[in-house]
DNA sequence: CTGGCGTATTGACGTTCATCGATATAGTCG
DNA sequence: CGACTATATCGATGAACGTCAATACGCCAG
């Protein structure tokens, strides 16, 4: 990838307006819809749902691979994006990489939708 | 397009549980990525905000095309995506269309995402 | 050190998408 | 009716995306 850079969902919440308030500006507008692409897929959501669902918030990924029917390297993928966006962490422990939730982040872009 | 199908944001937030309570059932997650898909756009979020900021949350599409720097056409296509999927409304007046903010729909998109 | 397992990366392929230019449709005014 | 304007649709093009098979990396057991 050209842009290893983490954007995380932090910046987009950092400072700004929500969404329905007034004209939110274009570099705004390009952080928020880079959020919203990262959620924007069924597999993905699937995967911040079940990580959500598991004891502590945490899941290992060989457990995440078999329920979306979908080829090992595939899920790593996903995850990463998802990571690079800021909704999850990563924390390898041995063999094993184990994905959380970053607490708040949903949130963070939910706010931004919402009109109040 | 094949499908002129009228999916709409109402479907997604109809019955169902928020991402993190449970793992979301793979049609529903379907439904909630089509409608951020919808969002994810820097443009589409800026004429959402755009509408959202405009005098009665109603504006006419020939004010929404100058400040996007885009095309006539390009705009009218974004238009028509949030349309369909259910965040805007378009109303024809003689030879303008105004589109118009659907009260709740970005809300039930957020409430989906967030926790509590 | 070697073999095996979990995970990540690479490269390729087909699909979807955002954008444009050209054109079609529809409504208004003279 | 005919010219003009606003909007939508069509066709094409280049980029981005989701997926897979193959492969590389990293860790552990023996």
């Amino acid at each position: 990838m050209s842009t290893p850079t983490m954007l995380s969902v932090t910046d987009v919440t950092a400072c700004c307006a929500p969404l329905t308030r007034e004209t939110i500006p274009v570099e705004q507008a390009i952080d928020l819809a880079r959020a919203l692409k990262a959620l924007a897929d069924p597999t993905r959501l699937r995967l911040i749902s079940m990580v959500a669902a598991s004891a502590g918030e945490e899941a290992c990924a060989c457990d995440l691979v078999e329920p979306t029917g979908l080829g090992q390297p595939t899920v790593s993928h996903h995850l990463k994006i998802l990571t690079e966006a800021g909704f999850l962490t990563r924390s390898q422990r041995g063999t094993w990489a184990y994905f959380a939730l970053v607490p708040g982040a949903l949130d963070s872009v939910a706010r931004l939708l919402v009109s109040a």
